[in-house]
DNA sequence: GTCAATTCACATGAAAGAGACCACGGTCTAGTG
DNA sequence: CTAGACCGTGGTCTCTTTCATGTGAATTGACGA
């Protein structure tokens, strides 16, 4: 773009009515000032954390519900109220928040309890100590502390997932052996089964109370979107059933509220680019699009060169051939990729592990099928979209040094 | 024709290794008064 | 004498490999009608 042009167009940007208003109230960490729809639940949990406000030892709680239902927003409300009421009590009280799928952060035994150490000031390195002593500071800042304490562990299936449910043994255990602190825990999670696979000491001390988060349904995501998108946006910038529409297509998933708020966003940001100064429906269809062409780009561009090469082979194998593709015909076509990409070829064992966690992502779909007499294996397909095939192709090429 | 045993081609689990990263304490080195 | 560079040690974390075990239905082959 020449110069002239490129200050003209700065100009003409400037000189547009901006769709949005205000930004902030589509970012992730924003907190409404009311909740919707969620009253009942955000009784039930206040009633059960009520006691802490009296230094008294609250059930331990845990809640489940899937993505988008509102589960961190409501406990991040109530901390709020808590803490808001503790300022003016006299009785003192401590929360930490943490959610357990942030990596590097809280996502290994040792970063957890190190990050719920420094909840309490202290200076912990990053590694080089062992474990142990990790805890034994923890312990004795919780102790020394003298008020009660509450953890609310976010997502924290993924944490048992990856590292057993130790961790949360010996939290538990931290109320026998300190004497003068109470440490509550609240667990949040998305996983609704995965409380029965642990340890039964574990699991009767963890949920003493348990509550779950339904989906929303149209009707409800709609009065959420309506509630953003007014402090969003200008007046009489939604066209009548855009709202609908974005709740209609939210519902449908699984009442992801998450999902709609961004999809909503999108289509705004959308609208903007294309200079108008209404969001259309077709734009929330342009958003539904667009947010999956992103997603999809992302994972793969952000693969490890392995994961790369053996999605590569699925893309070539399934354009070439018609039909599901095997692993065997995966691994065949790969080795000699490797080759040519300089990669050290692995094991057949971590290729099937690394299809498995492709399929985890969602870019491809992979079935364990058994073919009876002639093997087991897993029956694969590819779900990108065909539009953005030749473009996650060109990203991998790019990405493997492929000409 | 029926039914149990066999067989294939991986899936799935567990354990252990390699290499990167990091903190800490001790030793060495160069610069300073 | 001191600050900073440079090891060695001991720890975690992630990605892999190795070894072992599991699995579900097509196929096979024995058996009986």
């Amino acid at each position: 773009m020449a110069e002239k042009e490129l200050s003209n167009f700065f100009n003409d940007y400037l000189k547009k009515e901006p769709l949005f208003l205000n930004r902030k109230v589509f970012q992730g960490g924003y907190l409404p000032e009311t909740v919707d729809h969620r009253d009942e639940q955000i009784q039930f949990i206040a009633k059960i954390l009520a006691p802490i406000l009296r230094g008294d030892k609250p059930s331990n709680l845990f809640v489940y519900g899937k993505t988008g239902t509102g589960k961190t927003m409501c406990i991040k409300y109530i901390m709020e109220k808590m803490m808001e009421t503790t300022n003016k009590s006299s009785n003192p009280l401590k929360i930490l928040y943490l959610n357990c799928k942030l990596k590097r952060v809280a996502d290994t035994e040792y970063r957890l309890i190190a990050q719920l150490a420094r909840g309490f000031g202290k200076e912990i390195p990053f590694t080089g100590l062992p474990t142990d002593e990790v805890y034994r500071i923890f312990f004795n800042s919780v102790e020394k502390e003298k008020k009660p304490v509450m953890l609310v562990l976010d997502e924290i299936d993924q944490l048992v997932k990856k590292t057993g449910d130790g961790v949360l043994y010996n939290l538990t255990r931290c109320n026998e052996e300190l004497k003068g602190s109470q440490v509550s825990l609240v667990g949040l999670s998305n996983d609704m089964v995965f409380i029965d696979n642990l340890d039964p000491r574990v699991k009767s001390s963890l949920s003493e109370e348990e509550l779950v988060f339904p989906p929303y349904n149209a009707l409800q995501l709609q009065d959420i979107l309506r509630q953003r998108a007014k402090k969003a946006f200008k007046d009489g910038t939604l066209k009548p059933g855009t709202i609908e529409k974005c709740a209609a297509y939210s519902a449908r998933e699984h009442g992801d509220a998450r999902r709609a708020i961004e999809l909503l966003r999108v289509a705004g940001e959308l609208a903007e680019r294309a200079g108008e100064n209404k969001i259309l429906l077709k734009y929330i269809d342009a958003a539904e699009e667009k947010i999956e062409r992103d997603r999809l780009v992302d994972i793969t561009a952000s693969q490890p060169k392995q994961s790369q090469c053996i999605l590569y082979s699925i893309i070539m194998l399934s354009t070439k051939k018609k039909g599901n593709i095997f692993t065997g015909e995966i691994y065949d076509f790969y080795k000699p990729l490797c080759q040519k990409t300089g990669l050290r070829p692995l094991t057949q064992r971590r290729i099937s592990d690394v299809i498995a966690e492709l399929d985890m992502l969602g870019v491809i779909h992979a079935k364990v099928i058994s073919k009876g007499r002639y093997g087991r294996t897993r029956e694969i397909s590819l779900t990108l979209p065909d539009s953005s095939v030749l473009n996650i192709k060109k990203i991998l090429e790019e990405g493997l040094d492929l000409t």
